[in-house]
DNA sequence: TAGTGGTCTAGACCACGAT
DNA sequence: TCGTGGTCTAGACCACTAA
């Protein structure tokens, strides 16, 4: 743990536990540094993390501010790393499953070679599942992937998770994604599926998820029951007042 | 412009006209700093900013890499700044327009007083607009705020936007913001106000808005037409390689 | 082992707000 | 004018990767 790591940790435990209250101006870089025993240059640099997460909000001249909204981010379950697979995100207290609706491989169309950055003969992986948790559907997934970048996957990893499969099998680290969320009408198939009503809409979730250094390895749609799902997001505006 | 900021944009604008193609390394921090006449600290900072915008990982050891989908970068819309109103977001191409379907005021509920910090007796303003874009429907807006934090709304106000008068002429500073986004069913107004059928779902967004400061100032529902609206948004993933 | 990025320091100067 | 936060510097040391 990084030294301003330390001491943002620090500040953070002492907005929660009240001894900032949300409004109030915390002492000035300088006092704190010196508590702290550091550079003003190291509290800054934890001031900032703090601030990228939404606790802190400052004013050149005036002061450094706990924002009034400090104590509801404890309430928040987002994060960076909303791009987890479902499996994750629902955590061990769930019974999660996947059950393969159909496997092939082909070559990729004109969107997906733009989307996954292919040519028109690299193969790639065309994957169908349903998902299941608590013995209930809950969405129904459309994958596709490249097979040289993720190669090796058989029906034993779609079982489990694909996200750990890559991260800990082939060892590639996940980077950023691209989602587009939108409203739909079912499909013949969401209602098969998805055991839906024909007037149920789906929440349709597009990915393009990047590994670390850019590279695209996911293009999926994913069909969520409205019922059973929703998006949440936390945008974090300026950190500093624009002058 | 602070010279940091200005040293992004110059490797910024060298990673668009294809001076570093994406996957390859830049040149060691140690010799750009000494190309930009500045302290290695002060390059590191302006590293840092493409790296959280996404356009560069490093790797402790190995080097600075602009990533591999750094030019699709430059295609997408989003930026901070989504939560701007509707207005803003369109741009000036199209011609927005708001029509009051409703306007009153009255003390909040129980759920509208925890979403908004008041207490029983504070006064907020019930407001439901639909929004018109290019003379074509859109959406259908249920807005909740507190008329002590924001005063003196009138017809006037609605029918421009809101968000423009906040920040002009009673210049407080919009912050951050929190939303939910789900699928639904289309209610009977939603129908009536939005021109659709009743088995095409909209969109519903719900916004939870607040200042600089941390105060929340808008509570709000969105009732959006699917064929018409999405959301798109950018998950940014670590900009280290965990070790 | 050499070279890379990550962290930290102590001090300087600037821009801004409050007074 | 004073005190605040924002930026910048030059140099030190550490952690890690690759050879």
């Amino acid at each position: 743990m990084s030294k301003y790591a330390d001491i943002a940790q620090n500040i953070r435990h002492e907005i929660k536990s009240g001894v900032y209250a949300p409004g109030t101006s915390l002492p000035d870089q300088k006092s704190m540094a010196a508590n702290f025993h550091t550079s003003r240059m190291t509290l800054q640099k934890a001031l900032d993390l703090l601030k990228t997460e939404g606790y802190l909000y400052s004013q050149q001249g005036a002061g450094t501010f706990v924002k009034y909204n400090a104590d509801s981010l404890v309430n928040m379950d987002i994060g960076v790393d909303q791009y987890v697979g479902t499996t994750e995100l629902l955590g061990p207290k769930h019974k999660v499953d996947s059950r393969i609706v159909s496997f092939n491989l082909r070559y990729p169309t004109e969107i997906e070679q733009e989307k996954l950055a292919l040519s028109a003969t690299q193969v790639i992986y065309d994957i169908v599942r349903a998902r299941w948790v608590d013995d209930e559907p809950y969405a129904l997934e459309y994958t596709k992937m490249p097979v040289e970048l993720i190669p090796n996957i058989d029906e034993t990893v779609l079982k489990q998770s694909i996200y750990q499969y890559i991260e800990n099998t082939l060892g590639l680290q996940i980077g950023s994604a691209f989602r587009r969320i939108e409203a739909r009408r079912s499909t013949l198939e969401d209602i098969k599926q998805l055991n839906i009503l024909p007037e149920d809409p789906v929440l349709v979730v597009t990915n393009i998820v990047y590994l670390a250094d850019g590279r695209p390895f996911e293009y999926s749609k994913t069909h969520q029951r409205s019922d059973k799902s929703h998006f949440s997001i936390f945008v974090s505006g300026r950190t500093h007042e624009p002058h």
